[in-house]
DNA sequence: TGCCTGACAGATATTGAAATCTGTCAGCGG
DNA sequence: CCGCTGACAGATTTCAATATCTGTCAGGCA
């Protein structure tokens, strides 16, 4: 083992993170991330089959950090209109803090999203997957009339784009913006909800 | 008068459809138009302060002719939940014909949308109208139970975005497309339906 | 007079040569 | 033997010179 740390694609994924955040996508080339680890650009296509694969691999990386708030609150228990209702207001959140934090950033994650199509779409799947899990326990607890969970619940993800698509990412600061989401909401869990009257 | 045509505003418009047609919006210049219509391009500002107004007048025209089968449709009468389900599948339709007709024509179109921000704003207002039009309907017929009438056609205009919006363009080709819109728009309108169990 | 022209200044786009980058691989050093 | 280096070919990007475009306006023509 050498004296140094060793080169490992972790090491790598970090210091490319790094790179991208001070030189932006356009910018950072695999030499620039070489030169930061202090090792040759051969070294990272070791690691990496392509400048993509390793695009993809930090895209993947910062999906999953942002999903994760999101599958622990798939995971709680209580009444699934709370929750569901959080949990979306939740996903709007993230991506909004996103913007404002770093808007240069929020660019560079946006262009890399958009390449990076696969993980993106899992991504996507594996949200699906959670508002699923709050729909389903829904109506376990006899709160949701729903016929196909599935169907139901890419419904709810494709009825709420306008407030987590980066593509609208534009439109979030407006002032309107929360009474419209509120309204959404409204909508969406009076269309979920079992009817009692 | 000339012997040749009168240089109007519309005779420009529709020559600079043309062009656009012709060159994308990317190539075409105002030099192309004026030489389309034989004179010079100072001529061609004598109607227009600007090539920005231009393209905000084109794109004006192409919206409007697309906001007329919807505007008829709101107009008509008929129980609501079937006239909401068929306005705003018409709406996909008029959207997803123009991308799979001329794709190239579409990209000029979106181009063109996205700089004409206030002309756009205009359009998706008067949509929302629509809608509430029907939702109206609907409340006096007694199959929609709504709180807040402009804010609930708000949400439902919002909720279609995905299928609506030509940012999400390129997912509308999608085999899974058809099966998904039947259960967003199965949501929206439990969400709309009075109970009446 | 009223509409159009064409030359002009400053801004923007195009172009092609030079620089840089991606991805590979033979060979070096531990 | 194993992982790293650095030179290389072909693809891509940069940059500055050149050409074109936008928007204005004084003057021509009916």
């Amino acid at each position: 083992m050498n004296e140094a740390v060793a080169l490992t694609p972790e090491r790598i994924l970090e210091t490319t993170e790094d790179v991208l955040r001070r030189f932006g996508l356009a910018k950072a080339t695999v030499v620039d991330v070489a030169r930061a680890l202090d090792v040759s650009h051969g070294s990272v296509y070791r690691h990496f089959p392509s400048k993509a694969s390793l695009r993809d691999a930090v895209a993947k990386r910062w999906l999953d950090r942002a999903n994760e708030p999101l599958c622990k609150l798939a995971a709680a228990d209580g009444p699934a209109p709370e929750r569901l209702e959080q949990w979306l207001r939740t996903m709007f959140a993230i991506k909004q803090k996103k913007v404002c934090d770093d808007p240069e950033m929020f660019a560079t994650y946006l262009a890399l999203a958009q390449e990076a199509r696969e993980v993106v779409e899992a991504y996507k799947n594996k949200q699906c997957d959670l508002v699923a899990k709050i729909l389903s326990d829904g109506v376990a607890q006899g709160v949701f009339e729903i016929d196909d969970i599935k169907a139901t619940a890419r419904a709810v993800f494709d009825a709420t784009v306008r407030y987590h698509h980066p593509a609208h990412a534009e439109e979030w600061a407006k002032p309107e913006c929360p009474s419209r989401i509120d309204a959404l909401i409204a909508l969406l869990l009076k269309g979920l909800r079992a009817c009692k009257s």
